[in-house]
RNA sequence: GCGGCUGUAGCUCAGCGGAUAGAGCAUCGGUCUUCGGAACCGAGUGUCGGGGGUUCAAAUCCCUCCAGCCGCACCA
């Protein structure tokens, strides 16, 4: 189906075409109408016209028949009033498409998102939260769209941390490594092995060792490695699991995944003629980055010490992407103190002739979580707090406000909801403010059921899916009479028509907080209709009317929030 | 020093060239013998950090200043 807004668009376009072609009416929703066009007044400007007159031409071009009817008002604004039997055109539409709407990319891409990308073998906190949710925001809104996605965790699993907690096993385990230990508290194992790392000269210098024999294949430094990285990615699955987030281990595609290719990654940009030795390192100088004394900056691919840095697997990274993945878009959903770093790296690519311009490179950004005291969020001992006892706290707290409300869930059934309920808060209020933003997290705030939360939003689906749970039967629309009698009804109408616009600005500016605030004022919409407008109770073609506005607005919540990775209970 | 991000109501945030700047929370006042009140309706509150400029039109674009955060060669 065409959208709404596209079937305005379209109308209006063609009129502002007969005018100038090419103009833009510039259409947007409306406070004053349902829709108003503001593109006349630049229009009239351009042509050194009255603009007032300029719009009575746009309307005497515009073909609105059915669609809509106009009003010029003000300095030439065009306000747009739907017509009844475009509203019941486009109701009916919905009622049959799946997809609300929402047209799937004609020619789908192959998008590859970078995100989550923990340290292997330490506790996830909450540095690791933003990249985590946003990014898989970001993979679910692509995948609705129609759009491939490989997801792509690029954990930490290689290099000078590992050798020295490969060195640290060694010592820890009775037989020299001999077997794998089992490390159950890893936080606590990478704390002891960095505390040995920094105060022990010798312990450093087998580290160091140890890097060469991991990086050159080791066989018995590489089963050691493998132990310990099994295992954690084994603890970064639960965490994923409690979360709800749709990474698992064939996502997984660390630093060491690249170790392979990059001798070729030093070597081809020697080729290339790129390579510059410079301080006893080899390094890429693109133009256009300097450092604080306004020398040239180089990305640094092969250390002093032969040693490859993160450049050089990030450069591999981005060739592997693009040969062998065959990406048509690459994004990374990593923190902004990376921004430089990224730049220079799809700047040394494009040098190089990996990263062609048809490839869309984009750094998905995004700020700081706060604590309540708008400083870097940190527990009460002043640690970084981990994912896991922030997941559980949230839990606690939605079962006590669940136990207040004294419904009739078992145990079971109860903490299953808490578990839905805790995910929802944290997931929504890391999305629904602009992610380049810092955010406060308040977990009273966002688990309040109350205001712009993820609950309310749950609620809100679950009060409608209690109508029809009473309706005792299935129900399905047959020849639905969209008469909108009410305020009420035709702007929760107008709330479900205007889904597929919302979910498109959100996607093409990768900000899925657009979304959200899309979906907390449909919900706003529909509790003033649920209020007003009794459904049980009311009779013949309004019953049935208000039936589908219910099935829209329930499949609508569901869908977006589902495409934010936010799940929708049938009851709450 | 260079570059990037941020500054909007008491608090948390939308608004990204259009009309009197909006929402949630909090506060105050109403509605209702709840299709689930975790609801709805209403009210008040603003030097949109300051100043200049561009434009028919600026919170929005440009310049500048102030305040805060981040990055700027071998840890990733």
């Amino acid at each position: 189906m065409t959208s709404t807004y596209d079937t305005l668009h379209q109308r209006l376009q063609a009129a502002f075409d007969a005018v100038e072609p090419g103009a833009d009416p510039v259409l947007r929703t409306s406070e004053r109408s349902d829709y108003q066009s503001n593109g006349v007044m630049a229009l009239a400007k351009r042509a050194g016209r009255a603009p007032r007159e300029v719009a009575a031409e746009i309307v005497r071009h515009a073909d609105l028949d059915g669609i809509a009817t106009v009003e010029i008002a003000g300095p030439g604004f065009l306000n747009l009033t739907l017509a009844p039997t475009l509203l019941q055109h486009q109701l009916s539409a919905l009622l049959d498409d799946d997809r609300l709407g929402q047209v799937a990319a004609t020619t789908p891409k192959t998008v590859v998102i970078d995100y989550s990308a923990p340290n292997v073998a330490k506790e996830m906190h909450v540095g690791n939260l933003r990249s985590t949710v946003i990014g898989d925001a970001l993979a679910r809104m692509y995948r609705f769209a129609g759009h491939e996605v490989i997801a792509r965790n690029h954990v930490g699993d290689w290099g000078t941390p590992f050798a020295m907690l490969i060195e640290h096993l060694v010592d820890e385990s009775s037989d020299h490594g001999a077997k794998e230990l089992s490390i159950k508290d890893l936080d606590g194992f990478y704390k002891a092995a960095r505390v040995k790392f920094d105060a022990d000269e010798s312990f450093k210098d087998r580290s160091r060792r140890r890097v060469v024999a991991l990086q050159s294949g080791d066989p018995d430094t590489l089963r050691l490695w493998r132990a310990i990285v099994d295992q954690s990615i084994d603890y970064l699955n639960l965490v994923y699991v409690d979360l709800g987030i749709a990474l698992d281990a064939k996502d997984v595609v660390g630093e060491s995944h690249y170790n392979d290719m990059l001798a070729g990654v030093v070597a081809d940009l020697d080729h290339a003629g790129l390579l510059v030795e410079s301080g006893g390192a080899r390094c890429v100088f693109p133009p256009g980055f300097t450092n604080r004394d306004g020398d040239p900056l180089p990305l640094i691919v092969q250390k002093s010490d032969e040693g490859f840095g993160y450049a050089a697997s990030d450069l591999a990274a981005v060739r592997d992407r693009v040969d062998h993945l065959h990406a048509d878009e690459i994004l990374y959903v990593v923190g902004v103190p990376q921004a430089q770093h990224l730049e220079m790296v799809y700047a040394v690519a494009r040098m190089a002739g990996w990263l062609p311009d048809r490839v869309r490179c984009e750094h998905v950004t995004f700020g700081n979580v706060l604590g309540t005291d708008r400083k870097m969020f940190k527990s009460r001992s002043g640690e970084t707090v981990k994912l896991a006892s922030l997941l559980s706290e949230a839990v606690e707290r939605a079962d006590a406000a669940l136990r207040e409300r004294n419904t009739d869930l078992d145990d079971t059934a109860r903490m299953a909801l808490a578990v839905q309920i805790s995910r929802a808060a944290i997931k929504y209020a890391d999305l629904s403010t602009d992610r380049q933003h810092d955010y406060v997290f308040d977990l009273d705030r966002m688990i309040a059921f109350e205001g712009d939360t993820g609950p309310y939003l749950q609620y809100a689906y679950a009060r409608l899916r209690s109508i029809f749970r009473r309706l005792g039967a299935p129900w399905s629309p047959q020849g639905v009479a969209f008469s909108l009698g009410t305020s009420q009804e035709r702007d929760l109408a107008l709330g479900l028509l205007a889904f597929p616009e919302a979910f498109d600005a959100a996607l093409v500016s990768l900000q899925p907080h657009r979304l959200c605030v899309y979906l907390f004022d449909l919900a706003q919409r529909l509790t003033a209709f649920y209020d007003a407008c009794p459904v049980l109770t009311s009779e013949g073609d309004v019953r049935e009317q208000r039936f589908a506005l219910c099935d829209l607005a329930a499949r609508t919540l569901a869908t977006g929030l589902s495409v934010l990775g936010i799940e929708a209970p049938e009851q709450m």
